[in-house]
Parts: structure tokens; sequence; C-alpha cells
DNA sequence: AAATATTTTTTGAATGATCATTTAAGTTTT
DNA sequence: AAAACTTAAATGATCATTCAAAAAATATTT
């Protein structure tokens, strides 16, 4: 029983240190005791845990994808038009709990870190074409061939967009506006 | 009249070096010796120049915030109408010399790494506020009140977006089809 | 239950490596 | 000669990681 629950509860406390700690000081010069006195804990246990400062930096992106994934997946059950399948992705990506500043900070971070680390490139490479395959399954159910992918383009470079602009903001973002201007956008491009 | 020369000739020398060695290495760990390596000089004649290697980065982004202004101002030449003018802004940015994977990518770890920086957040939200106005001076003359703000948005979040996509990119871009994209952007967002 | 053994967890301190910056002594240019 | 430029080497600071030993939790035996 007790077998697994201190190593999941440890997990969990270090990741979520990590989110603070990173938006906080920024991911290329956080360090590992910045993040451990995040978490209460010593530099060590990171170590004991994940192995290396940047297992736990695949570890936290790998516990935010899973959540972007979950929010999507839920988002999607119920919808019966394209259009509002459309409108399911942005209300997932501009979730309460994920359009945030902290959030999109974090993000941003791996982002743009992500060309330098091979195992975060690839958890970047695999949630892109996630996305990618979402939209363009939808679009071209709602545009000519040779529409699809700048509409496509649009739609994901905007939220991109967004994102990035929220992770420059020093005031708290608005997820309920962003959805909205999100399904405005969604409807601009789909005519 | 050489007073001034070797030091201009080493500043871009050292600024270039700079945009080589943070695309390749990344800004948050790039070191003094590697930039140095890539000018072909000391580490010690960076900080002779520069002070210290956040006076180099703020040089470096300073630089490039320049040839962006420039390429905006050129567009603007030759303009009659609001819309030509949005067009202008979007071809300034999608520029052949700056919508390039390097640049782009240079752009993207500046701006993960403005919000740690108050020199560079500075310069950051300068540039922020001069694209922003473009924007509205032109979306107002074309769009009612209420219209001007989410189309300001879906553009300058648009155009950030396609330059973070480029600089995930592992292929090269190609400016021509990012301008023309751009163009269909703004006549979608313009009606 | 108590005592004991075993495994898991935790951390302080050492290690070793890296790096920005300074300094002092040269070299080149004016 | 003076000023501007250049850099090798020294400095000092920071940090991820390792290690050994302790503490805590769990399992086993009495």
């Amino acid at each position: 029983m007790g077998r697994k629950r201190i190593r999941d509860i440890r997990n969990k406390e270090l990741i979520e240190a990590t989110i603070v700690a990173v938006h906080r000081h920024g991911y290329g010069v956080v360090t590992m005791a910045e993040i451990a006195q995040e978490a209460g804990a010593s530099a060590a246990s990171i170590n004991y845990y994940f192995g290396s400062k940047e297992g736990l930096m695949e570890a936290t992106m790998r516990h935010l994808l899973t959540k972007l994934k979950v929010a999507m997946i839920q988002g999607y059950t119920g919808t019966k038009t394209p259009k509002e399948r459309l409108y399911a992705v942005m209300d997932a990506n501009f979730a309460d709990d994920l359009y945030t500043v902290e959030r999109c900070s974090i993000w941003m971070q791996f982002w743009a870190n992500a060309p330098y680390s091979p195992r975060l490139s690839r958890l970047h490479r695999i949630n892109r074409a996630r996305v990618r395959s979402h939209f363009l399954a939808e679009l071209s159910q709602l545009l000519t061939a040779d529409q699809v992918e700048p509409a496509r383009q649009a739609l994901q470079c905007y939220m991109d967009g967004v994102w990035l602009q929220a992770a420059q903001s020093d005031q708290s973002v608005d997820p309920k506006t962003a959805r909205a201007a999100a399904h405005q956008v969604v409807d601009l491009v789909i005519r």
C-alpha cells in the first residue's frame, strides 16, 4: 500500500515547487537549491527522486502537457460539430487553471529551452503534433483543401501568441475573455 | 576620424557573434568564451567593450530592435491607405533578413528572459508598445471602436505566434509565404 | 507486542567543474 | 610617448551532483 505513496507525494510537491521557482527566477538560472527551498526539501532529495535537474524539468513539463491533454479530451466530450470541437480546443488552452500568467510563463520558458534539450524537445514536438492534428481534423470538414493549412496556421499561431503575451503580462489575465476572443477568431477563420 | 572606428567594428562583430552563439547554445547557458570564440576574440575583450555579459545582451537586443524599427519605418513610406500600412507592418516583421529561424530563435530567447532582466524588460516593453500603437492607429480608421482592440490582439498574437513557430522550426522558413499569409490574416480581421 | 532487521528516505558536507569578471602586463595604433 | 586595445592568467563565486551517514518507515522475527 504505502509502497508508492511517499514517492508520489514528493514527486508532486517537487514538480509544483519547480513551476513556482521557474516562474520566479527563470528556467535558465533557477537553481536546485531554490526549487528545494520552495518545496521545503533539500537539493539532494531532488536528485534522489529525479536523478538530475534535467530529469526534474522533463517531469515537470510532462506534468503540464498531461494536464493540457486531459483538458482537451474532456472538452471534446459532448461536442457534435467540427466548429464546437474547434471551440473546445481553444477552451482547453484557455481553461481557468491553465491560462494564468504563471503557467504561460512556464510554457514560454520551456519553449525557449526545448531546442537545446533533446528530452524537452521530444515532449514539445509531441504536443505540437497533437494540437496540429486536432485542428486539421476539424478544419478539413469546414474548408476546402487549399484553405485548411493557412487556417490551421492562423489559429495555432494565434493561440501561441496569446500565451506568449500572457507570459509577458504584468497584470493577471482573464481566461473567460480569452476564450470569447478565441471563439471570434475561430469564427473569422472558418468564414 | 579613426577615433571610434575600432570600437564600432568590434561592437558589430561581437553583437553578430552573440546572435550566432545564443542561437546555437541558448541564452541561458551560452558562455562569454563561446561568444568570444565565435567572434575570434577573447572573453576579456567583451567586458572591455560592453562592461558585462548583460551589457552585451542588451546591446544585442537593441541592435535587433533597431533593425525592426527601421524596417517598419521604411515600409511605411509610400503607403496611402490604413490597409496598406497594416500590410507594411506585417512585411517588416516578416522581412527577408528578419524572418529567419536564427533571428526568430534569438527573439524568443530574449522574450523568455526579458522578465528576469530589467534592462531587457525595458527594451521589450518599448518595442511592444510601438507595434501596438501602429496597429491601433490603422485599425481605428477601419473598424468601429469596439472592434479595434480585439482585432489588434488577433493580429499581434498572430504575428508573435508565427515567430514562435519559426523559432521552433528545424527546417528553414519562407518569408514570402509568411508575408502572403499575414496579408490574408489582415484581410480577415478587417472584414 | 516488542524487538530487531531491512529498506527507504533525507540531508549536510564534500567534490569538482564551470564561468563572469578583474588584473596586470603586454601589443598596437595614434 | 600616450592612448587605445588585447588577452592570459588569477580570482572568487556559484552550482549540480555525489556520498556517507543518519533518520524514518516498513517488514520480519521473537
